[in-house]
DNA sequence: TTATTATATTATAATAATTACAAACTAATA
DNA sequence: TATTAGTTTGTAATTATTATAATATAATAA
Protein backbone atom coordinates (compact mmCIF):
# COMPACT_ATOMS: atom_id res chain seq x y z
CA UNK A 1 0.00 0.00 0.00
CA UNK A 2 2.57 2.45 0.97
CA UNK A 3 4.65 1.42 -1.69
CA UNK A 4 1.93 1.75 -4.13
CA UNK A 5 2.14 5.13 -3.00
CA UNK A 6 5.36 6.10 -3.60
CA UNK A 7 5.26 4.68 -6.91
CA UNK A 8 2.84 7.18 -7.76
CA UNK A 9 4.36 9.99 -6.16
CA UNK A 10 7.62 8.82 -8.21
CA UNK A 11 5.40 8.83 -11.16
CA UNK A 12 4.76 12.70 -10.88
CA UNK A 13 0.98 11.84 -9.20
CA UNK A 14 -0.12 14.33 -6.73
CA UNK A 15 -0.99 12.20 -3.69
CA UNK A 16 -3.68 14.27 -1.85
CA UNK A 17 -5.78 13.13 0.90
CA UNK A 18 -9.25 11.88 -1.26
CA UNK A 19 -6.62 10.02 -3.72
CA UNK A 20 -4.83 8.02 -0.96
CA UNK A 21 -8.83 7.35 0.58
CA UNK A 22 -9.62 6.33 -2.50
CA UNK A 23 -6.53 4.16 -2.71
CA UNK A 24 -7.00 2.42 0.44
CA UNK A 25 -10.80 2.14 -0.10
CA UNK A 26 -10.10 -0.24 -3.14
CA UNK A 27 -6.96 -2.47 -1.56
CA UNK A 28 -9.03 -2.83 1.83
CA UNK A 29 -12.50 -3.42 0.06
CA UNK A 30 -13.50 -7.33 0.01
CA UNK A 31 -13.14 -7.12 -4.14
CA UNK A 32 -12.92 -4.92 -7.08
CA UNK A 33 -15.31 -1.95 -6.47
CA UNK A 34 -17.63 0.27 -8.44
CA UNK A 35 -17.11 4.63 -8.54
CA UNK A 36 -20.32 4.30 -6.60
CA UNK A 37 -19.32 1.97 -3.94
CA UNK A 38 -16.32 4.12 -2.93
CA UNK A 39 -18.14 6.78 -3.40
CA UNK A 40 -20.45 5.66 -0.49
CA UNK A 41 -17.92 4.61 1.28
CA UNK A 42 -15.98 6.88 1.78
CA UNK A 43 -18.94 9.79 2.10
CA UNK A 44 -19.19 9.61 5.41
CA UNK A 45 -15.13 9.65 6.79
CA UNK A 46 -14.74 12.70 3.91
CA UNK A 47 -18.14 14.26 3.18
CA UNK A 48 -17.18 16.93 1.14
CA UNK A 49 -15.65 14.30 -1.33
CA UNK A 50 -17.07 14.43 -4.73
CA UNK A 51 -18.10 11.55 -6.95
CA UNK A 52 -16.19 13.53 -9.99
CA UNK A 53 -12.91 13.60 -7.68
CA UNK A 54 -13.70 9.61 -7.54
CA UNK A 55 -13.74 9.41 -11.24
CA UNK A 56 -10.73 11.57 -11.90
CA UNK A 57 -8.89 9.57 -9.37
CA UNK A 58 -8.93 6.30 -10.35
CA UNK A 59 -8.06 6.98 -14.24
CA UNK A 60 -4.85 8.63 -13.20
CA UNK A 61 -3.95 5.71 -11.04
CA UNK A 62 -5.14 3.28 -14.25
CA UNK A 63 -3.20 5.98 -16.31
CA UNK A 64 0.01 5.24 -13.48
CA UNK A 65 -0.44 1.86 -14.19
CA UNK A 66 -1.19 0.72 -10.47
CA UNK A 67 -4.61 -0.16 -10.99
CA UNK A 68 -7.15 -1.96 -13.62
CA UNK A 69 -10.54 -0.96 -14.83
CA UNK A 70 -12.94 -3.59 -15.50
CA UNK A 71 -16.05 -3.37 -17.63
CA UNK A 72 -17.12 -6.77 -16.42
CA UNK A 73 -20.66 -5.64 -15.39
CA UNK A 74 -22.68 -3.92 -18.23
CA UNK A 75 -22.93 -0.27 -17.82
CA UNK A 76 -20.77 0.08 -14.77
CA UNK A 77 -17.22 -0.36 -14.37
CA UNK A 78 -15.21 -1.72 -11.68
CA UNK A 79 -11.22 -1.48 -10.24
CA UNK A 80 -8.85 -3.67 -9.41
CA UNK A 81 -6.09 -2.54 -7.27
CA UNK A 82 -3.82 -5.07 -8.74
CA UNK A 83 -2.76 -4.05 -12.24
CA UNK A 84 -1.57 -7.11 -13.40
CA UNK A 85 -3.30 -9.38 -16.15
CA UNK A 86 -5.77 -11.89 -14.90
CA UNK A 87 -8.51 -13.73 -15.42
CA UNK A 88 -12.02 -12.43 -13.55
CA UNK A 89 -15.16 -14.07 -12.91
CA UNK A 90 -18.97 -12.81 -12.50
CA UNK A 91 -21.29 -14.35 -10.22
CA UNK A 92 -24.63 -13.40 -11.79
CA UNK A 93 -26.39 -14.29 -9.05
CA UNK A 94 -24.11 -11.93 -5.86
CA UNK A 95 -22.93 -10.01 -8.19
CA UNK A 96 -19.45 -10.51 -7.35
CA UNK A 97 -16.68 -10.55 -9.16
CA UNK A 98 -14.08 -12.89 -8.41
CA UNK A 99 -10.09 -13.52 -9.42
CA UNK A 100 -9.80 -16.84 -11.27
CA UNK A 101 -5.79 -18.32 -11.31
CA UNK A 102 -5.04 -19.43 -14.72
CA UNK A 103 -2.44 -19.75 -16.61
CA UNK A 104 -3.46 -18.21 -19.58
CA UNK A 105 -0.93 -18.31 -23.24
CA UNK A 106 -2.34 -14.86 -23.98
CA UNK A 107 -1.03 -13.13 -21.13
CA UNK A 108 1.81 -11.15 -22.05
CA UNK A 109 1.17 -10.88 -25.60
CA UNK A 110 2.00 -7.61 -27.27
CA UNK A 111 1.00 -8.57 -30.82
CA UNK A 112 -1.77 -10.60 -32.27
CA UNK A 113 -2.56 -10.93 -36.01
CA UNK A 114 -0.70 -8.17 -36.54
CA UNK A 115 -2.19 -5.84 -34.06
CA UNK A 116 -0.62 -4.07 -31.10
CA UNK A 117 -2.16 -5.23 -27.63
CA UNK A 118 -1.79 -3.28 -24.84
CA UNK A 119 -4.19 -5.27 -22.21
CA UNK A 120 -6.04 -8.35 -21.81
CA UNK A 121 -9.37 -8.76 -20.10
CA UNK A 122 -10.75 -12.26 -19.85
CA UNK A 123 -14.29 -12.19 -17.88
CA UNK A 124 -16.44 -15.78 -17.44
CA UNK A 125 -19.75 -15.15 -16.36
CA UNK A 126 -22.14 -17.85 -14.08
CA UNK A 127 -22.75 -18.92 -10.68
CA UNK A 128 -19.87 -18.85 -7.99
CA UNK A 129 -19.25 -21.90 -5.57
CA UNK A 130 -20.79 -19.43 -3.07
CA UNK A 131 -24.14 -19.32 -4.07
CA UNK A 132 -24.51 -22.37 -5.96
CA UNK A 133 -24.07 -24.17 -2.22
CA UNK A 134 -26.81 -21.69 -0.99
CA UNK A 135 -28.68 -23.17 -3.41
CA UNK A 136 -28.18 -26.41 -2.83
CA UNK A 137 -28.71 -26.76 0.55
CA UNK A 138 -31.92 -24.68 0.28
CA UNK B 1 -29.05 -16.28 -42.34
CA UNK B 2 -33.09 -17.68 -43.10
CA UNK B 3 -31.91 -20.73 -41.62
CA UNK B 4 -31.14 -18.31 -38.28
CA UNK B 5 -34.69 -17.01 -38.53
CA UNK B 6 -36.08 -20.33 -39.11
CA UNK B 7 -34.17 -21.46 -36.09
CA UNK B 8 -35.85 -18.40 -33.71
CA UNK B 9 -39.08 -18.94 -35.38
CA UNK B 10 -38.95 -22.81 -33.99
CA UNK B 11 -37.43 -21.63 -30.76
CA UNK B 12 -40.97 -19.49 -30.11
CA UNK B 13 -39.27 -15.92 -31.43
CA UNK B 14 -42.10 -14.03 -33.21
CA UNK B 15 -39.86 -12.82 -36.24
CA UNK B 16 -41.50 -9.03 -37.23
CA UNK B 17 -40.55 -7.08 -40.05
CA UNK B 18 -38.42 -5.53 -37.41
CA UNK B 19 -36.88 -8.06 -36.37
CA UNK B 20 -35.62 -9.55 -39.79
CA UNK B 21 -34.29 -5.75 -40.09
CA UNK B 22 -32.53 -5.75 -36.82
CA UNK B 23 -30.87 -9.12 -37.58
CA UNK B 24 -30.14 -8.51 -41.16
CA UNK B 25 -27.90 -5.49 -40.34
CA UNK B 26 -26.06 -7.07 -37.92
CA UNK B 27 -25.46 -10.13 -40.09
CA UNK B 28 -24.38 -7.66 -42.80
CA UNK B 29 -22.65 -4.50 -40.90
CA UNK B 30 -18.84 -4.90 -40.94
CA UNK B 31 -18.86 -5.96 -37.51
CA UNK B 32 -19.87 -5.95 -33.84
CA UNK B 33 -22.68 -3.31 -34.15
CA UNK B 34 -24.03 -0.80 -31.45
CA UNK B 35 -27.66 -0.21 -30.51
CA UNK B 36 -27.16 3.29 -31.99
CA UNK B 37 -25.71 2.13 -35.10
CA UNK B 38 -28.59 -0.66 -35.71
CA UNK B 39 -31.18 2.27 -34.80
CA UNK B 40 -29.65 4.99 -36.90
CA UNK B 41 -28.90 2.61 -39.79
CA UNK B 42 -32.46 1.54 -40.13
CA UNK B 43 -34.34 4.32 -39.10
CA UNK B 44 -34.13 5.92 -43.00
CA UNK B 45 -35.84 2.48 -44.29
CA UNK B 46 -37.94 2.29 -41.48
CA UNK B 47 -38.50 5.70 -40.01
CA UNK B 48 -41.10 4.67 -37.44
CA UNK B 49 -38.55 2.44 -35.83
CA UNK B 50 -38.35 2.80 -32.22
CA UNK B 51 -34.94 2.18 -29.85
CA UNK B 52 -36.71 0.27 -27.32
CA UNK B 53 -37.42 -1.99 -30.43
CA UNK B 54 -33.90 -2.41 -30.82
CA UNK B 55 -32.80 -2.94 -27.62
CA UNK B 56 -35.32 -5.65 -26.84
CA UNK B 57 -35.01 -7.44 -29.95
CA UNK B 58 -31.25 -7.73 -29.50
CA UNK B 59 -32.29 -8.89 -25.86
CA UNK B 60 -34.53 -11.59 -27.28
CA UNK B 61 -31.99 -12.98 -29.91
CA UNK B 62 -29.29 -13.20 -27.06
CA UNK B 63 -31.48 -15.56 -25.05
CA UNK B 64 -32.31 -17.54 -27.43
CA UNK B 65 -28.16 -17.94 -28.40
CA UNK B 66 -28.33 -16.57 -31.97
CA UNK B 67 -25.92 -13.58 -31.13
CA UNK B 68 -23.76 -12.71 -28.43
CA UNK B 69 -23.31 -9.27 -26.57
CA UNK B 70 -19.81 -7.96 -26.13
CA UNK B 71 -19.54 -5.10 -23.56
CA UNK B 72 -15.41 -4.40 -25.05
CA UNK B 73 -16.80 -0.83 -25.44
CA UNK B 74 -17.09 1.30 -21.77
CA UNK B 75 -20.57 1.96 -20.91
CA UNK B 76 -21.75 0.80 -24.72
CA UNK B 77 -23.03 -2.87 -25.57
CA UNK B 78 -21.72 -4.01 -28.80
CA UNK B 79 -23.42 -7.61 -30.55
CA UNK B 80 -21.95 -10.00 -32.71
CA UNK B 81 -24.13 -12.00 -35.55
CA UNK B 82 -21.83 -15.36 -34.18
CA UNK B 83 -22.66 -16.76 -30.93
CA UNK B 84 -19.83 -19.36 -30.52
CA UNK B 85 -17.30 -18.41 -28.03
CA UNK B 86 -14.51 -16.31 -29.78
CA UNK B 87 -12.18 -13.55 -29.03
CA UNK B 88 -12.51 -10.12 -30.01
CA UNK B 89 -9.83 -7.09 -30.39
CA UNK B 90 -10.25 -3.31 -29.77
CA UNK B 91 -8.89 -0.90 -31.72
CA UNK B 92 -8.46 2.20 -29.40
CA UNK B 93 -7.70 4.08 -32.21
CA UNK B 94 -10.47 3.59 -35.16
CA UNK B 95 -12.83 1.93 -32.54
CA UNK B 96 -13.58 -1.23 -34.30
CA UNK B 97 -14.13 -4.35 -33.17
CA UNK B 98 -12.40 -7.30 -34.78
CA UNK B 99 -12.10 -11.28 -34.47
CA UNK B 100 -9.67 -12.93 -33.05
CA UNK B 101 -9.09 -16.56 -33.98
CA UNK B 102 -7.06 -18.09 -31.43
CA UNK B 103 -7.69 -21.57 -29.92
CA UNK B 104 -8.44 -20.92 -25.90
CA UNK B 105 -7.83 -23.26 -23.10
CA UNK B 106 -10.58 -22.07 -21.58
CA UNK B 107 -13.43 -22.29 -24.71
CA UNK B 108 -16.11 -24.60 -23.37
CA UNK B 109 -15.28 -25.10 -19.71
CA UNK B 110 -18.31 -25.07 -17.70
CA UNK B 111 -16.40 -25.24 -14.49
CA UNK B 112 -13.48 -23.31 -13.12
CA UNK B 113 -12.47 -23.41 -9.33
CA UNK B 114 -16.03 -24.18 -8.20
CA UNK B 115 -17.78 -22.04 -10.27
CA UNK B 116 -20.49 -23.09 -12.91
CA UNK B 117 -19.44 -20.79 -16.03
CA UNK B 118 -22.03 -19.98 -18.63
CA UNK B 119 -20.39 -17.15 -20.50
CA UNK B 120 -16.81 -16.38 -21.02
CA UNK B 121 -15.74 -13.08 -23.05
CA UNK B 122 -12.05 -12.45 -24.22
CA UNK B 123 -11.26 -8.85 -25.18
CA UNK B 124 -7.77 -7.51 -26.63
CA UNK B 125 -7.27 -3.78 -26.56
CA UNK B 126 -4.53 -2.04 -28.27
CA UNK B 127 -4.28 -0.44 -31.90
CA UNK B 128 -5.21 -2.60 -35.27
CA UNK B 129 -2.76 -3.35 -37.86
CA UNK B 130 -5.13 -0.89 -40.42
CA UNK B 131 -3.60 1.61 -38.38
CA UNK B 132 -0.44 0.93 -37.48
CA UNK B 133 0.25 1.08 -41.09
CA UNK B 134 -1.98 4.68 -41.17
CA UNK B 135 0.87 5.83 -38.55
CA UNK B 136 3.82 4.29 -39.83
CA UNK B 137 2.89 5.93 -43.83
CA UNK B 138 3.16 9.59 -42.57
C1' DT C 1 -63.04 -15.78 -41.28
C1' DT C 2 -63.76 -13.38 -37.01
C1' DA C 3 -63.12 -12.72 -32.15
C1' DT C 4 -60.07 -13.08 -28.58
C1' DT C 5 -55.80 -13.24 -26.51
C1' DA C 6 -50.97 -12.73 -26.44
C1' DT C 7 -47.13 -10.40 -27.84
C1' DA C 8 -44.55 -6.54 -30.13
C1' DT C 9 -43.88 -1.71 -31.23
C1' DT C 10 -43.85 2.99 -30.44
C1' DA C 11 -43.08 7.29 -28.09
C1' DT C 12 -41.85 9.07 -24.15
C1' DA C 13 -40.41 9.39 -19.44
C1' DA C 14 -37.38 7.79 -15.89
C1' DT C 15 -33.12 6.08 -14.33
C1' DA C 16 -28.24 5.39 -14.11
C1' DA C 17 -23.47 6.08 -15.33
C1' DT C 18 -20.24 9.09 -16.90
C1' DT C 19 -18.19 13.38 -18.52
C1' DA C 20 -17.70 18.43 -18.77
C1' DC C 21 -16.92 22.64 -16.64
C1' DA C 22 -16.06 26.67 -13.93
C1' DA C 23 -15.08 28.30 -9.39
C1' DA C 24 -12.70 27.49 -5.20
C1' DC C 25 -9.04 25.30 -3.08
C1' DT C 26 -4.53 23.08 -2.26
C1' DA C 27 0.07 21.74 -3.44
C1' DA C 28 4.43 22.61 -5.80
C1' DT C 29 7.79 25.75 -7.28
C1' DA C 30 10.38 30.00 -7.92
C1' DT D 1 5.83 34.59 0.10
C1' DA D 2 4.06 34.94 -4.53
C1' DT D 3 2.99 32.55 -8.45
C1' DT D 4 1.73 28.80 -11.00
C1' DA D 5 0.13 24.26 -11.71
C1' DG D 6 -2.80 20.88 -10.53
C1' DT D 7 -6.92 19.12 -7.68
C1' DT D 8 -11.45 19.13 -5.71
C1' DT D 9 -16.08 20.38 -5.55
C1' DG D 10 -20.80 21.02 -7.02
C1' DT D 11 -23.49 21.07 -10.62
C1' DA D 12 -25.01 20.65 -15.26
C1' DA D 13 -24.88 18.12 -19.45
C1' DT D 14 -24.50 14.00 -21.92
C1' DT D 15 -25.11 9.23 -22.97
C1' DA D 16 -26.84 4.60 -22.45
C1' DT D 17 -30.34 1.90 -20.88
C1' DT D 18 -34.74 0.56 -18.80
C1' DA D 19 -39.66 1.22 -17.72
C1' DT D 20 -44.24 2.20 -19.04
C1' DA D 21 -48.62 2.84 -21.11
C1' DA D 22 -51.08 3.21 -25.34
C1' DT D 23 -51.44 1.38 -29.78
C1' DA D 24 -50.67 -1.99 -33.22
C1' DT D 25 -49.78 -6.47 -34.90
C1' DA D 26 -49.53 -11.46 -34.76
C1' DA D 27 -51.15 -16.01 -33.04
C1' DT D 28 -54.82 -18.83 -31.70
C1' DA D 29 -59.46 -20.58 -30.94
C1' DA D 30 -64.22 -20.59 -32.11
Amino acid sequence: MNEKIERLKKKGVVMTIQRMAILEFLENSANHSTVEEIYTGLKKKYPTLSQATVYTSLQVFKRAGEIQELSIRKGKICFDPNPKPHHHFYCQECKKILDINIDCPLAGKRWMEGHKVRDIQAYLYGTCSYCLKKTKNK
